[in-house]
RNA sequence: CGGGGCGUAGCCCAGCGGCUAAGGCGCUUGGUUUGGGACCAAGAGAUCGUGAGUUCAAUUCUCACCGCCCCGACCA
């Protein structure tokens, strides 16, 4: 990263940091714009990540499979708002072969034109909703729970490194079900379960609800979201589930005969969390030092870092180090040695405090004197002794308060910037500093534009927790019944 | 697609109508170091974005093109 973007990060840290100290460290982009290439390290986070979620969406009842990258374009045609919501941002393949001119430069044979040109992915519905037409005949075959692991594109004009790539990794999950009833149990259900996936996984604090009609899903009946909040105020939509309703059954002739011997179209669901996620953790633990990581997550939770002072004491403190590092693998602790000798102290600390290791151990020879270790915990500026003896039970307990301390920090911060707000001018003013303004709302999507082009504040959702109260809409006093979420977003 | 900026080594960049294109980071080798970003020495690494023009001479000036970044529009 450059110096200048170094300088400017210095002065407004909250702008910069995501691109200058961590995500340097995870990503860089791609050789096409805005795509991004994800380093080992950053991509073990994801896959920790991964992991985690997949184990949830399977204990969850669903299925994984893998559908086609390439969509025709007529699938896409068919569902009329879904063709409208993603048409101006699709990569579209229109040949199939290339050759040498007579220049000897290589070209797009245009003799290979696709009779029908292809469409890759932006998301899976109508691909996966092809395939369940298909697959869907009878009430037995529901309810027919999907998910897949895939890439998408998204052609964006403006990319931002992790919350806004041209391709991303994402999980997408794909149901049908005999009821709207259960559709929509089910798209509430694994919006539950993304709550707990940032919450309790990721330590990172959200609002669960339910999107306006402008913000929602190209598509969809209804679409429930999760919105965190970024250390600068800015919200960050973390993850959604769509009640699809009838629309797409209807557009791709999802049918099953019922009990009653009745042609019924399917209710569908989808949902999806991508490598968005990444960004969402970076911008909410980080700090000045680098990437700061939940326990859970930390591809490596603890290093330790042996101190070689000469060949007489080098013996003892590596028995200490292999001894602990062992003993804490048994206790299912993922650590790591840095055995590294052309490194310097220094050099090898900022490392690790930049990848966000959780906890890190100093051993040398005046601690193996000492029957102790050095300890430092990422999300505090001190480095304290550590006695050997229960010396594994003490840094496992350590985890589990770093998991919880990271999460009570950042809840505190959501709290700390959340207002009602009733005035509507006031609200201009107070928007452009971030936070949640919880206000009263109409309900009207001319206000909620309105307040969009001048205040660049958007509905992020309206919360599940807001409880009733009688009110005005800020910006046309007309009669509101419930607060929602107003927030500038990435 | 509008407005602005920038293309010189893996990265950050200096430079100038002319001589071997300078420096820092990083890299390699050897040595000394090592409890918070080490030091010394020697080295490798550059079609100066591409093409054309002006000129005795272009990395430098002009034009075109290509690419990237920022601000808008778009999207989330």
């Amino acid at each position: 990263m450059s110096n200048k973007q170094l300088t400017k990060r210095e002065e407004n840290f909250s702008q910069w940091y995501l691109d200058v100290i961590t995500a340097a460290d995870l990503a860089e982009h791609g050789d096409v714009k805005g795509t991004m290439i994800i380093k080992p390290y950053g991509y073990a986070i994801w896959e920790r990540l991964q992991r985690i979620l997949d184990d949830k969406i399977k204990e969850t009842g669903h299925q994984n499979a893998y559908f086609p990258m390439f969509i025709p374009k007529s699938f896409f045609s068919k569902e009329a708002a879904h063709v409208s919501g993603f048409a101006k941002e699709c990569a579209v393949v229109t040949h199939y072969r290339l050759k040498t001119d007579e220049k000897g430069e290589l070209v797009v044979d245009p003799e290979a034109k696709l009779q029908e040109e292809l469409i890759v992915r932006p998301t899976s519905e109508t691909i996966i909703h092809s395939a369940f037409s298909r697959w869907i005949k009878s009430w037995r075959d529901l309810p027919i729970l999907i998910n897949q692991w895939a890439n998408i594109v998204r052609w964006e004009m403006r990319t931002r490194l992790f919350l806004r790539t041209s391709e991303f990794l994402w999980q997408e999950g794909h149901t049908a079900h005999a009821t709207e009833a259960e559709a929509e149990a089910e798209a509430r259900k694994m919006l539950e379960v993304y709550k707990w996936l940032a919450q309790d996984i990721m330590a990172m604090p959200v609002i669960d609800g339910q999107k306006s009609e402008a913000e929602k899903f190209a598509g969809a009946l209804r679409t429930y979201a999760i919105e965190a909040m970024m250390q600068d105020g800015k919200s960050l939509q973390a993850g959604t589930s769509h009640n699809l309703g009838q629309g797409f059954a209807k557009a791709f002739e999802v049918k099953f005969v019922d009990e009653n011997n009745t042609q019924q179209y399917a209710w569908m669901t989808s949902w999806g969390v991508s490598t968005r996620l990444i960004g969402g953790l970076i911008m909410t633990h980080s700090d000045n030092k680098g990437l700061v990581l939940p326990p859970q997550l930390a591809p490596i939770q603890v290093v330790i870092i042996p101190i070689i002072k000469d060949d007489n004491s080098a013996k003892k403190v590596l028995e200490a180090v292999t001894k602990l590092k062992e003993d804490l693998q048994t206790a299912a602790v993922r650590v790591h040695v840095d055995s590294r000798d052309f490194e310097t102290m220094g050099n090898k600390m900022y490392e690790w405090e930049k990848k966000g290791v959780p906890l890190r151990i100093e051993i040398g020879p005046r601690d193996v004197e000492n029957k102790q270790v050095m300890l430092a915990c990422r999300d505090q500026d001190k480095k304290s002794p550590l006695p050997l003896s229960g010396a594994v039970t003490a840094i496992t307990d350590l985890l589990l308060d770093m998991q919880k301390s990271l999460f009570i920090k950042a809840q505190k911060r959501l709290t700390e910037n959340s207002y009602n707000i009733d005035n509507y001018s006031e609200f201009t003013k107070k928007v452009e500093n971030g936070g949640f303004f919880y206000a009263h709302w109409c309900g009207n999507a001319k206000c909620e534009e309105e307040i969009k082009q001048e205040t660049k504040a958007t509905i992020r959702c309206m919360p599940f927790a807001q409880k009733e109260e009688k009110g005005v809409c800020m910006k046309c006093n007309k009669d509101s019944k419930k607060r929602v979420i107003f927030a500038r977003a990435y």
